[in-house]
DNA sequence: CCTACACTCTGTAGTAGCTACAGAGTCAAG
DNA sequence: CTTGACTCTGTAGCTACTACAGAGTGTAGG
Protein backbone atom coordinates (compact mmCIF):
# COMPACT_ATOMS: atom_id res chain seq x y z
CA UNK A 1 0.00 0.00 0.00
CA UNK A 2 1.88 2.93 -1.27
CA UNK A 3 0.84 6.71 0.20
CA UNK A 4 0.31 7.66 -3.50
CA UNK A 5 -2.85 5.63 -3.73
CA UNK A 6 -4.30 6.34 -0.84
CA UNK A 7 -3.94 9.97 0.38
CA UNK A 8 -2.96 10.14 4.41
CA UNK A 9 -6.18 9.80 6.00
CA UNK A 10 -7.65 7.50 3.17
CA UNK A 11 -8.65 3.56 3.79
CA UNK A 12 -10.26 0.70 2.28
CA UNK A 13 -13.41 -1.55 2.74
CA UNK A 14 -11.93 -3.92 5.48
CA UNK A 15 -10.77 -0.52 7.43
CA UNK A 16 -14.25 1.01 7.14
CA UNK A 17 -15.62 -2.41 7.99
CA UNK A 18 -13.14 -2.91 11.22
CA UNK A 19 -13.87 0.84 12.22
CA UNK A 20 -18.06 0.55 12.05
CA UNK A 21 -18.41 -2.96 12.54
CA UNK A 22 -19.50 -3.16 9.33
CA UNK A 23 -19.43 -6.70 7.29
CA UNK A 24 -17.56 -5.48 4.35
CA UNK A 25 -19.87 -6.85 1.66
CA UNK A 26 -22.83 -4.73 3.10
CA UNK A 27 -20.97 -1.91 2.49
CA UNK A 28 -20.85 -2.58 -1.37
CA UNK A 29 -24.47 -3.37 -0.99
CA UNK A 30 -25.01 0.36 0.21
CA UNK A 31 -23.02 1.51 -2.46
CA UNK A 32 -25.10 -0.29 -5.11
CA UNK A 33 -28.03 0.67 -3.80
CA UNK A 34 -27.00 4.24 -3.16
CA UNK A 35 -27.19 4.60 -0.04
CA UNK A 36 -23.72 4.98 0.29
CA UNK A 37 -22.27 7.61 -2.38
CA UNK A 38 -19.51 5.90 -4.90
CA UNK A 39 -16.28 6.12 -3.21
CA UNK A 40 -13.10 7.19 -5.19
CA UNK A 41 -11.03 4.92 -6.36
CA UNK A 42 -6.95 4.27 -6.59
CA UNK A 43 -5.41 3.68 -9.94
CA UNK A 44 -6.10 0.02 -9.53
CA UNK A 45 -9.65 0.25 -8.63
CA UNK A 46 -9.32 0.18 -5.14
CA UNK A 47 -12.15 2.08 -2.97
CA UNK A 48 -10.39 4.95 -1.22
CA UNK A 49 -12.85 6.09 2.36
CA UNK A 50 -12.45 8.90 4.61
CA UNK A 51 -13.92 9.71 7.58
CA UNK A 52 -17.14 11.33 6.03
CA UNK A 53 -18.02 7.41 4.80
CA UNK A 54 -17.56 6.20 8.59
CA UNK A 55 -19.98 9.03 9.95
CA UNK A 56 -22.54 7.77 7.24
CA UNK A 57 -22.02 4.60 7.42
CA UNK A 58 -22.56 4.75 11.31
CA UNK A 59 -25.69 6.90 10.65
CA UNK A 60 -27.38 3.77 8.63
CA UNK A 61 -26.41 1.30 11.02
CA UNK A 62 -27.49 2.84 13.77
CA UNK A 63 -31.11 3.99 12.04
CA UNK A 64 -31.06 0.33 10.97
CA UNK A 65 -30.38 -0.90 14.57
CA UNK A 66 -33.57 0.94 15.62
CA UNK A 67 -35.38 -0.86 13.13
CA UNK A 68 -35.61 2.07 10.38
CA UNK A 69 -36.23 0.04 6.73
CA UNK A 70 -33.63 1.22 3.89
CA UNK A 71 -36.18 3.26 2.15
CA UNK A 72 -37.25 4.97 5.66
CA UNK A 73 -33.44 5.67 6.07
CA UNK A 74 -33.19 6.34 2.46
CA UNK A 75 -35.31 9.58 3.12
CA UNK A 76 -33.73 10.56 6.27
CA UNK A 77 -30.34 10.91 4.28
CA UNK A 78 -32.29 12.62 1.70
CA UNK A 79 -33.21 15.51 3.94
CA UNK A 80 -30.31 15.52 5.33
CA UNK A 81 -28.13 15.73 2.34
CA UNK A 82 -30.48 18.31 0.86
CA UNK A 83 -29.90 20.44 4.34
CA UNK A 84 -34.18 20.43 4.30
CA UNK A 85 -34.63 18.55 7.22
CA UNK A 86 -36.81 19.53 10.12
CA UNK A 87 -37.15 19.02 13.66
CA UNK A 88 -41.29 18.53 12.29
CA UNK A 89 -40.17 16.57 9.69
CA UNK A 90 -38.12 13.79 10.91
CA UNK A 91 -40.40 14.01 13.84
CA UNK A 92 -43.41 12.93 11.85
CA UNK A 93 -41.65 9.68 10.41
CA UNK A 94 -39.98 8.86 13.13
CA UNK A 95 -43.54 8.60 14.83
CA UNK A 96 -44.91 6.71 12.05
CA UNK A 97 -41.68 4.40 11.96
CA UNK A 98 -42.64 3.70 16.18
CA UNK A 99 -46.13 3.52 15.54
CA UNK A 100 -44.88 0.67 12.97
CA UNK A 101 -42.69 -0.84 15.62
CA UNK A 102 -45.46 -0.99 18.56
CA UNK A 103 -48.03 -2.64 15.79
CA UNK A 104 -45.14 -5.48 15.55
CA UNK A 105 -44.80 -5.78 19.22
CA UNK A 106 -48.51 -6.02 19.21
CA UNK A 107 -48.67 -8.72 16.86
CA UNK A 108 -45.99 -10.44 18.80
CA UNK A 109 -47.54 -10.03 21.73
CA UNK A 110 -49.97 -11.56 21.29
CA UNK A 111 -48.45 -14.73 19.79
CA UNK A 112 -46.68 -14.86 23.11
CA UNK A 113 -49.74 -14.83 24.92
CA UNK A 114 -51.39 -17.94 22.75
CA UNK A 115 -48.51 -19.72 22.88
CA UNK A 116 -47.64 -19.06 26.68
CA UNK A 117 -51.47 -20.18 27.68
CA UNK A 118 -51.10 -23.08 25.56
CA UNK A 119 -47.70 -24.31 26.64
CA UNK A 120 -48.88 -24.03 30.31
CA UNK A 121 -52.06 -26.97 29.33
CA UNK A 122 -48.99 -29.15 28.17
CA UNK A 123 -48.82 -32.35 30.32
CA UNK A 124 -45.29 -32.84 28.83
CA UNK A 125 -45.58 -36.39 28.77
CA UNK A 126 -45.25 -39.33 26.51
CA UNK A 127 -48.29 -38.60 25.27
CA UNK A 128 -49.65 -38.19 21.62
CA UNK A 129 -52.34 -35.91 22.95
CA UNK A 130 -50.98 -32.00 22.81
CA UNK A 131 -53.13 -29.27 23.74
CA UNK A 132 -50.53 -26.85 21.39
CA UNK A 133 -51.52 -29.61 18.01
CA UNK A 134 -55.12 -29.29 19.39
CA UNK A 135 -54.60 -25.39 19.04
CA UNK A 136 -53.58 -25.76 15.50
CA UNK A 137 -56.01 -27.97 14.12
CA UNK A 138 -59.25 -26.31 14.08
CA UNK A 139 -62.10 -27.89 15.05
CA UNK A 140 -65.06 -28.49 12.55
CA UNK A 141 -67.22 -25.36 12.38
CA UNK A 142 -70.33 -27.57 13.92
CA UNK A 143 -69.67 -29.33 16.91
CA UNK B 1 -66.96 -28.46 -14.73
CA UNK B 2 -68.00 -32.43 -14.98
CA UNK B 3 -68.34 -35.08 -11.86
CA UNK B 4 -66.13 -37.05 -14.14
CA UNK B 5 -63.06 -35.30 -13.28
CA UNK B 6 -64.11 -33.87 -9.86
CA UNK B 7 -64.78 -36.69 -7.41
CA UNK B 8 -68.41 -35.59 -5.15
CA UNK B 9 -66.07 -33.63 -2.40
CA UNK B 10 -62.82 -32.61 -4.86
CA UNK B 11 -62.59 -29.25 -5.39
CA UNK B 12 -60.17 -26.92 -7.17
CA UNK B 13 -57.11 -24.64 -6.35
CA UNK B 14 -59.40 -21.37 -5.98
CA UNK B 15 -62.16 -22.94 -3.60
CA UNK B 16 -59.08 -23.91 -1.33
CA UNK B 17 -58.43 -20.62 -1.19
CA UNK B 18 -61.44 -19.09 -0.45
CA UNK B 19 -62.46 -22.00 2.28
CA UNK B 20 -58.45 -21.67 3.93
CA UNK B 21 -58.58 -17.48 3.33
CA UNK B 22 -54.95 -18.46 1.77
CA UNK B 23 -53.85 -16.85 -1.27
CA UNK B 24 -53.60 -19.53 -4.39
CA UNK B 25 -50.08 -18.62 -5.49
CA UNK B 26 -49.27 -19.75 -1.58
CA UNK B 27 -50.72 -22.80 -1.71
CA UNK B 28 -48.72 -23.72 -4.56
CA UNK B 29 -45.74 -23.07 -3.02
CA UNK B 30 -46.24 -25.28 0.26
CA UNK B 31 -46.97 -27.83 -2.56
CA UNK B 32 -43.88 -26.95 -4.21
CA UNK B 33 -41.28 -26.75 -0.85
CA UNK B 34 -43.14 -30.31 0.14
CA UNK B 35 -45.28 -28.88 2.69
CA UNK B 36 -48.63 -29.55 1.35
CA UNK B 37 -48.98 -33.38 -0.77
CA UNK B 38 -49.39 -32.94 -3.95
CA UNK B 39 -52.59 -33.32 -4.67
CA UNK B 40 -54.64 -35.83 -7.46
CA UNK B 41 -55.26 -34.29 -10.74
CA UNK B 42 -58.02 -34.29 -13.69
CA UNK B 43 -57.43 -35.74 -16.87
CA UNK B 44 -56.35 -31.74 -17.99
CA UNK B 45 -53.92 -31.76 -14.91
CA UNK B 46 -56.25 -29.95 -12.95
CA UNK B 47 -55.47 -30.32 -9.11
CA UNK B 48 -58.14 -31.69 -6.69
CA UNK B 49 -58.25 -31.21 -3.42
CA UNK B 50 -60.40 -32.61 -0.49
CA UNK B 51 -60.85 -32.20 3.08
CA UNK B 52 -57.94 -33.61 4.12
CA UNK B 53 -55.93 -31.19 2.27
CA UNK B 54 -58.22 -28.15 3.61
CA UNK B 55 -57.16 -29.41 7.34
CA UNK B 56 -52.95 -29.28 6.59
CA UNK B 57 -53.50 -26.08 5.01
CA UNK B 58 -55.70 -24.69 8.05
CA UNK B 59 -52.55 -25.99 10.42
CA UNK B 60 -50.23 -24.95 8.37
CA UNK B 61 -51.66 -21.20 8.26
CA UNK B 62 -52.29 -20.84 12.03
CA UNK B 63 -49.11 -22.32 12.74
CA UNK B 64 -47.91 -19.49 10.90
CA UNK B 65 -49.80 -16.73 12.50
CA UNK B 66 -48.15 -18.01 15.74
CA UNK B 67 -44.72 -17.43 14.35
CA UNK B 68 -43.64 -20.45 13.46
CA UNK B 69 -41.07 -20.76 10.46
CA UNK B 70 -41.56 -23.02 7.86
CA UNK B 71 -39.10 -25.81 9.19
CA UNK B 72 -40.38 -25.41 12.52
CA UNK B 73 -44.16 -26.04 10.92
CA UNK B 74 -42.08 -29.13 8.71
CA UNK B 75 -40.78 -30.51 11.44
CA UNK B 76 -44.03 -30.66 13.55
CA UNK B 77 -46.28 -32.33 10.85
CA UNK B 78 -43.55 -34.76 9.97
CA UNK B 79 -44.30 -35.41 13.89
CA UNK B 80 -47.54 -35.74 13.71
CA UNK B 81 -47.56 -38.08 10.17
CA UNK B 82 -45.54 -40.69 11.22
CA UNK B 83 -47.51 -40.80 14.59
CA UNK B 84 -44.40 -40.05 16.54
CA UNK B 85 -45.39 -36.92 17.97
CA UNK B 86 -45.81 -36.70 21.58
CA UNK B 87 -46.92 -33.81 24.32
CA UNK B 88 -43.38 -33.81 25.54
CA UNK B 89 -41.52 -33.43 21.80
CA UNK B 90 -44.48 -30.56 21.09
CA UNK B 91 -43.61 -28.37 24.20
CA UNK B 92 -40.19 -28.59 23.66
CA UNK B 93 -40.30 -27.18 20.34
CA UNK B 94 -42.88 -24.90 21.16
CA UNK B 95 -41.28 -23.44 24.08
CA UNK B 96 -37.80 -22.94 22.11
CA UNK B 97 -40.06 -20.73 19.29
CA UNK B 98 -41.59 -19.31 22.47
CA UNK B 99 -37.91 -18.10 23.79
CA UNK B 100 -37.45 -16.53 20.08
CA UNK B 101 -40.89 -14.81 19.73
CA UNK B 102 -39.55 -13.18 23.37
CA UNK B 103 -36.14 -12.57 22.08
CA UNK B 104 -37.82 -10.74 19.04
CA UNK B 105 -39.99 -8.91 21.76
CA UNK B 106 -37.41 -7.83 23.85
CA UNK B 107 -35.35 -6.48 20.79
CA UNK B 108 -38.45 -4.25 19.36
CA UNK B 109 -39.23 -3.51 23.03
CA UNK B 110 -35.65 -1.77 23.27
CA UNK B 111 -36.22 -0.29 20.10
CA UNK B 112 -39.62 1.68 20.89
CA UNK B 113 -38.11 2.77 24.19
CA UNK B 114 -35.27 4.74 22.32
CA UNK B 115 -37.70 6.19 19.48
CA UNK B 116 -40.25 7.02 22.37
CA UNK B 117 -37.89 8.73 24.32
CA UNK B 118 -35.80 10.75 21.39
CA UNK B 119 -39.11 11.72 20.18
CA UNK B 120 -40.40 13.26 23.09
CA UNK B 121 -37.02 15.37 22.96
CA UNK B 122 -38.20 16.81 19.83
CA UNK B 123 -39.28 20.57 19.70
CA UNK B 124 -41.29 19.17 16.24
CA UNK B 125 -40.92 22.64 15.25
CA UNK B 126 -39.20 24.26 11.83
CA UNK B 127 -35.84 24.14 13.03
CA UNK B 128 -32.99 21.86 11.12
CA UNK B 129 -31.78 20.35 14.95
CA UNK B 130 -33.85 17.77 15.79
CA UNK B 131 -32.88 14.94 18.42
CA UNK B 132 -33.92 11.89 16.54
CA UNK B 133 -31.27 13.18 13.74
CA UNK B 134 -28.97 13.51 16.98
CA UNK B 135 -29.47 10.07 18.24
CA UNK B 136 -28.19 8.19 14.84
CA UNK B 137 -25.18 10.73 14.11
CA UNK B 138 -22.60 8.88 16.63
CA UNK B 139 -20.51 11.71 18.52
CA UNK B 140 -16.41 11.74 18.20
CA UNK B 141 -14.95 9.44 20.65
CA UNK B 142 -13.27 12.14 22.67
CA UNK B 143 -15.60 15.00 22.90
C1' DC C 1 13.58 -10.97 -8.33
C1' DC C 2 10.24 -14.18 -6.95
C1' DT C 3 6.80 -16.02 -4.26
C1' DA C 4 3.37 -16.19 -0.73
C1' DC C 5 -0.25 -13.98 1.34
C1' DA C 6 -3.65 -10.66 2.26
C1' DC C 7 -6.38 -7.90 0.36
C1' DT C 8 -9.49 -6.13 -3.45
C1' DC C 9 -12.33 -6.33 -7.62
C1' DT C 10 -16.73 -7.97 -10.22
C1' DG C 11 -20.93 -10.50 -11.02
C1' DT C 12 -24.01 -13.58 -9.32
C1' DA C 13 -26.64 -16.66 -6.30
C1' DG C 14 -28.51 -17.80 -2.04
C1' DT C 15 -31.48 -16.86 2.31
C1' DA C 16 -37.34 -16.60 4.01
C1' DG C 17 -41.86 -16.58 2.65
C1' DC C 18 -44.36 -15.47 -0.18
C1' DT C 19 -46.72 -12.80 -4.36
C1' DA C 20 -47.43 -11.74 -9.07
C1' DC C 21 -47.15 -12.14 -13.83
C1' DA C 22 -47.00 -13.94 -18.76
C1' DG C 23 -48.58 -17.02 -21.96
C1' DA C 24 -50.88 -21.07 -22.78
C1' DG C 25 -54.57 -24.39 -21.99
C1' DT C 26 -59.49 -26.00 -20.34
C1' DC C 27 -64.27 -25.97 -19.49
C1' DA C 28 -69.11 -24.75 -19.27
C1' DA C 29 -72.71 -21.51 -20.33
C1' DG C 30 -75.09 -18.46 -23.56
C1' DC D 1 -68.62 -20.76 -31.26
C1' DT D 2 -67.31 -17.28 -28.44
C1' DT D 3 -66.77 -15.39 -23.92
C1' DG D 4 -65.21 -15.53 -19.42
C1' DA D 5 -63.59 -17.75 -15.55
C1' DC D 6 -60.71 -20.70 -14.20
C1' DT D 7 -56.22 -23.51 -14.39
C1' DC D 8 -51.48 -24.74 -15.77
C1' DT D 9 -46.19 -23.78 -15.82
C1' DG D 10 -41.95 -21.29 -15.16
C1' DT D 11 -40.00 -17.38 -13.56
C1' DA D 12 -39.13 -12.83 -11.44
C1' DG D 13 -39.85 -9.71 -7.82
C1' DC D 14 -39.81 -8.25 -2.86
C1' DT D 15 -36.23 -7.01 1.86
C1' DA D 16 -31.71 -6.72 3.55
C1' DC D 17 -28.27 -8.71 3.35
C1' DT D 18 -24.37 -12.53 2.93
C1' DA D 19 -21.33 -15.47 0.50
C1' DC D 20 -18.80 -17.26 -3.14
C1' DA D 21 -15.89 -17.87 -7.45
C1' DG D 22 -12.35 -16.33 -10.19
C1' DA D 23 -9.44 -12.75 -11.27
C1' DG D 24 -6.33 -8.97 -10.11
C1' DT D 25 -3.12 -6.04 -6.85
C1' DG D 26 0.25 -4.83 -3.50
C1' DT D 27 3.70 -5.81 -0.14
C1' DA D 28 6.87 -8.33 2.89
C1' DG D 29 10.14 -11.99 3.31
C1' DG D 30 13.62 -14.98 1.44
Amino acid sequence: MTSDHLSRTGFRRAALGRRTGCNIETIRYYENIGMMPDPPRTAAGYRVYDETHVSRLRFILRARQLGFSIEEIRGLLGLVDSGSQTCAEVKERTERHLADVRARIADLARIERVLSETVTKCSGENVPECPVLEALTPRPVLA
